[in-house]
DNA sequence: GTCTGTGCAAATTGTTTGCACGCAA
DNA sequence: TTGCGTGCAAACAATTTGCACAGAC
């Protein structure tokens, strides 16, 4: 599938979508990078974030963090590590301190017959802005 | 919040959302819910079911699990543990097995300024069922 | 020519909300 | 009477999609 992925692809537009989800640690929405890219690219349209996003998604090349206040947030650091949310501004923060060991898939997949292909760590709370500004988890 | 729970309830539809979300392991989306309250509660509405929802949430007898192919899914048992999301067919399995240690808290609270209030792990993959049917991963 | 990527606007869909009514205190 | 729970339908918002066109080959 990198094969195909790399059969099909590049186009000035294309690559700006990518681009913009490997220089952001921000774990953006469709709408928070179209905003981005419209200054450079003023007649891009969200619809051509969405169509870019999902290609990227199948070829694996970025991944999906969630959905956080009803809107999908993406990252293109696709090996795993836990996210951390605020549950007060929406901020998606890279906890790179200690992951689950990868390991434990056999053992469950033994036991229980599932297939696991992926797992994920979300931790949810106030980050430290929140907390110093003395916001309230919105929930 | 359990007292101001216990004050503000009662009514035949709302005690029925809570039941239907404690009777079942399959958490439900509130499509599903309402399609199983609809039999006994001919005049329910959805709107009841995701007012409902909500308020359980923000009493905390109630969780979210995420949203799997668009839709909300929900689950009553509110110590965290960990899921299984089938790709293929949507199910959500809880795995009772291994559960993160609930200390790293303070570590990572320590290093980082985060208060974290709540964290989840979701493993991703095919059910035994589809795994057998040999279904695809739809990602 | 074909094929692919795109803008645009319309459609779709999950969820929320405004309003009027009905019931219980 | 006041207040809360609800049905209903309209509103909303994120995402998807149909269509026509532009540009690369």
């Amino acid at each position: 599938m990198i094969i195909i992925a790399a059969l099909r692809k590049s186009s000035r537009k294309r690559d700006a979508v990518l681009n913009v989800m490997r220089g952001t640690r921000s774990h953006p929405s469709a709408q928070w990078i179209y905003e981005v890219l419209r200054p450079e690219y003023p007649d891009i349209s969200l619809g051509t974030v969405y169509r870019n996003l999902k290609l990227f998604i199948e070829s694996g090349e970025v991944v999906s963090v969630g959905s956080v206040d009803g809107q999908e947030r993406y990252d293109a650091r696709t090996e795993p590590h836990p996210h951390f949310i605020c549950t007060s501004c929406g901020k998606v923060i890279d906890l790179d301190c200690e992951m689950l060991s990868d390991a434990p898939y056999s053992g469950i997949e033994d036991k229980t017959g599932l297939k696991i292909e992926s797992h994920s760590i979300t931790y949810k709370g106030l980050c430290a802005d929140c907390v110093q500004h003395g916001k309230r988890s919105s929930h």
